[in-house]
DNA sequence: CCAAAAATATGAGATATCTCATATTATTGT
DNA sequence: ACAATAATATGAGATATCTCATATTTTTGG
């Protein structure tokens, strides 16, 4: 179980030329039917800042250009839920976007984060208007909702040596295995003593040989039936 | 764990007069910025029927104008998870519409279910340039992301105790509840040993008693307590 | 560079949940 | 109406996962 910690929000706001040369060089004109580079902000985020804090509705739709970042949830009973990573090129805030009422989560960068933040009170009305945005829009939210339905019914039917069989192939450096064990037990739903202890497993069977932090991959095959267990019939 | 049985395909589709007269009882042409009605088949399904099998792709995006149903998927181990509800003005087959490759659920009815059946080779195009159309799409889609990754966090955070309580009171017909456990087992994603096991031990502290295959909730509290345990902070 | 905080690591016992076996009762198709 | 099937019910043992305790190592802020 973690404690989320609020870290001071020093975020950074490009202005004139620097913002001018974002807006040009990863211009989202292509994403809109209408005019949207006026007002839009150019947000820099340091590694570890919170883009939004946990229940704050934000007052933009901010769209992703270079970083990575992490939607987390905390439970009344203390624990944490990794629910999602957030890549370049994904929407933060749509939720908020969409609907008056919703329990805003919180967004924690991972590395240094750059966004467009474009206003609600400018942009709102326009977007649900547009049908070329709502047309990616939808898909970009019916791909999240597949694949929490996805994660949801395979955390119920699969032991997290599956799961976490899966998860090593997919972020494995390499034949390297380097995540953070406290960040993966948030996003595995389980304590950080039994992926340590499924992780010894895996090094038991000569799945995988420790080397100092790092997990080097030994035997690709055994891991990826495991995963494999995942997909459906 | 449940093997999911195929019962035949006995769907009706209403002709003429009856088709008219729902297409007119229940229009759905608010829902769209062109004219809708031409191509629109009406189908009705008996109970426990299949709309759609698991890995069959649709032909229609269907929306529901009566009864209801149940998403399902079965897993390689042979657990079956039931995923969803559908009710109502709920969409189905929305996923075949935005994406060319998808890994299709199979959707069976628990009541006789009415559903309008809308050809894609006929609308697609069309939809997808629909504001309309799309703005409500995407909101159905935000809430089942929503959803799912509510359920996926609590699911993992929380033992079956807090959910089956916020599921019973959910459900619950008065002060009476009255679900099949089998169903409820595959939804909640634990063995029906386990259910039976909880819903005991509910029993044994006073906050259910049961009556013949039905309960009946004696501490309505009790159970809202644990219940909102599962709400965020 | 040091003290504090965070992350890694491991043991041991508790508990939530699963699997399997076996009856009984209710529902369904013919 | 009856046989087959599905659903309910309960026991017992196995295992996946959690909690708590404690030690070491690494990272971080000032």
């Amino acid at each position: 179980m973690r404690y989320l910690i609020f870290l001071g929000w020093i975020m950074e706001i490009y202005k004139n030329e620097k913002r001018q040369s974002y807006l040009k060089e990863y211009s989202i004109a292509q994403l809109f039917s209408f005019p949207i580079e006026e007002f839009i902000e150019v947000h820099e985020y340091k590694r570890d800042e919170w883009i939004i804090q946990e229940g704050m509705r934000p007052d933009f739709l901010f769209y992703v250009i270079e970083g990575k970042a992490k939607t987390y949830v905390t439970h009344q009973n203390g624990k944490v839920s990794l629910i999602n990573f957030i890549n370049a090129n994904d929407y933060i805030g749509e939720m908020e976007l969409l609907h008056e009422v919703y329990n805003t989560k919180g967004i924690q960068t991972s590395t240094k984060t750059i966004c467009f933040a474009l206003p609600f009170h400018r942009y709102r009305a326009q977007m649900l208007e547009d049908a070329k945005f709502l047309r990616e829009l939808t898909k970009f939210l019916s791909i999240k909702a597949t694949k929490f339905s996805a994660k949801y019914s395979q955390s119920l039917a699969f032991p997290l040596e599956n799961r976490l069989a899966d998860f090593i192939l997919q972020t494995a450096d390499g034949e390297v295995y380097k995540e953070k064990h406290v960040t993966v037990c948030d996003f595995l739903g389980v304590s950080y003593r039994h992926l340590l202890h499924v992780l010894a497993q895996f090094c038991d069977k000569g799945y995988l040989q420790k080397e100092g932090r790092h997990y080097r991959i030994q035997q690709h095959n055994s891991l990826y039936e495991l995963a494999e267990m995942l997909r459906n019939k």
